[in-house]
RNA sequence: GGGGCCGUGGUCGAGCAUGGUCCAAGAUGCCUGGCUUGGGCCCAGGAGGUCGUGGGUUCAAAUCCCACCGGCCCCA
């Protein structure tokens, strides 16, 4: 009776169904909530947020970032004040009026919008708070929902209308102390994404598709078994360009007013939750991670006729033993199988499994079942959170091994745009010499049909071929793919 | 932004071309009982659908037409 070995071809070929089926009977999410875009969140997919929420945020607040909550809606004078942010947004807010009894919007005088993020919420405030140096940096964080009125295909966890997310914002005395919190927000995310064993790519956006009102964009890219990349989180450097349209102004200590310079960045809890569950999965369904599991370990009693008494009684102190370190859950259901069970917990995404027969109350051990790998382990009773405990950080450290190989052996460097072409097919994420110009990365987008997603932020990579474009010399890289 | 496809119990899905034989097949899931218990088996029974919503055509609509809502795909 060997292992189960899990097999993800579904997961591959045919995502979007293997994916809703998942999000289902993994309790994750139920799309069926019959607004568009807008879904129930269920407890085994909101317990995964919540867990990478407090993460998050207790980094950020290591950081000196303040916990805050600011409102929903915004006046649309505040909202409009940026000229590029509103161009960037303005198609997909969602209004606010007052519903009038007996259905009809009542006009309103200044119209109120749903934050779509809240830059032009938070620094009006800002302008308020600050007035001196010493009122810098100012680092604020709120984990919410922002509103965005997708006009494309909305897609569970994915592509919502209704994003819950964590966004940062911060101001700074100067330019070089802003570039310095570049990097430490980038490494605050990429702490989160490496915890849970994702993996993705650091990349550093093309002008053309920077944040509505930012001087330049990072983001995080993570694979997806259907080829698009998943942006699951980003970093803004917004200089002094809103600043200057909030009046957020201090008085320097050489004497003098400045603007402040800013940052905003965002981690989209959703996105993440989509990026577990698609990379570490398999055709049965989702395997969490033991960090952010719901349930850690299962224990599934195997009953035996005229032992019965023994083996509840067995299981019952292997439950107590693991309760007190593990989200551990005995399955003492009796009108169903154990081999129903196992199904059933792993089609749950449980990490690893207890088994608990007569051969292991005899021998005083327990059967250790890993959910990635099947592999079955027979450890004594005496030590046994230990075991447990080791075996389920090799479970995080082999998944996210698994997903790294994966993102390696997905990523292709072409050379010709035709083979590029090719590559965006299957579903690849090409990497292309590129001499820099940004007329080369726009062309890029049409001669290969599908996004540029940017250069690598995490390292200096240099191109020694041509530009696949123009031919001049290459700088560096371009990653191109299909995303979401 | 342009074009196309689709919507049938919780889920998947047959039926729709040629309207009536459909108070809607099947699978799975769910509930009851039995058998079994180291891989979700097997047997018996059961609940669950105004065929997305509204309007129209017709003696008759899941089936044809229109609108809306929702889901999906392709192209820009």
């Amino acid at each position: 009776m060997g292992g189960l070995i899990a097999r993800d071809g579904e997961k591959f070929e045919r995502f979007s169904e293997w994916f809703d089926n998942v999000l289902l009977t993994a309790r994750i999410a139920d799309s069926r909530y019959p607004v568009k875009g807008f879904l129930v969140y269920l407890e085994s997919g909101w317990f995964v947020i919540e867990r990478v929420r407090r993460r998050l945020e207790y980094l950020l607040e290591e950081d000196g970032h303040l916990p805050m909550y600011f409102p929903l809606v915004a006046t649309l004078e505040n909202f409009s004040r940026e000229a590029e942010h509103i161009k960037g947004f303005m198609g997909e807010v969602f209004a606010v009026g007052k519903l009038r009894v007996g259905g009809g919007e009542e006009q309103q005088e200044a119209p109120l919008i749903l934050r779509p993020t809240s830059e032009t919420i938070m620094y009006p405030m800002f302008a308020l708070w600050i007035s001196s140096h010493a009122d810098l940096p100012l680092k604020i964080h709120q984990s919410c929902s922002v509103y965005r009125y997708e006009t494309k295909a909305t897609r569970a966890l994915y592509r919502v209308r209704e994003i819950p997310w964590n966004e940062a914002h911060t101001a700074h005395a100067s330019q070089e102390e802003a570039e310095e919190q570049v990097r430490r927000a980038v490494q605050i995310y990429r702490r989160v994404l490496d915890e849970l064993g994702l993996a993705y790519l650091t990349l550093r956006r093309p002008d053309f598709d920077k944040f509505a009102g930012a001087e330049y964009s990072i983001a995080f890219d993570a694979w997806n078994p259907d080829g698009k990349v998943n942006q699951v989180a980003t970093v803004h450097n917004l200089g002094t360009n809103f600043s200057r349209v909030f009046n957020v102004e201090f008085e320097k200590k050489e004497g003098g007013k400045a603007h402040t310079w800013q940052l905003c960045y965002g981690f989209g809890y959703s996105r993440v939750l989509a990026a577990i569950i698609a990379q570490h999965g398999d055709d049965l369904g989702p395997i969490f991670p033991p960090t952010v599991a719901p349930i850690q370990v299962v224990i599934v009693p195997i009953p035996y006729k005229g032992r019965e008494q023994e083996v509840r009684s067995y299981a019952q102190e292997i439950y107590s033993t693991l309760r007190e370190s593990f989200r551990t859950r005995l399955d003492d259901r009796e009108d169903v199988t154990p081999g129903e069970k196992y199904y059933y917990w792993e089609r749950r995404g449980v990490p690893l499994r207890v088994e608990a027969g007569p051969r292991e109350a005899q021998s005083g051990s327990v059967m250790l079942v890993r959910r990635d790998t099947g592999e079955r382990r027979s450890v004594p009773l005496t030590g046994l959170k230990e075991s447990v405990e080791n075996v389920l950080a090799e479970i995080e450290r082999s998944l996210a091994e698994r997903a790294r190989r994966k993102l390696e052996e997905l990523v292709v460097e072409v050379e010709t745009v035709e083979k590029g072409a090719g590559m965006i097919e299957e579903g690849k994420i090409c990497k292309v010499s590129w001499c820099g110009s940004e007329s080369c990365a726009l062309s890029l987008k049409s001669l290969m049909g599908a996004e540029v997603r940017g250069y690598r932020y995490d390292m200096d990579e240099r191109s020694e071929r041509p530009c696949l474009v123009c031919g001049s010399r290459g700088r560096t890289y371009l990653y191109v793919s299909r995303a979401y």
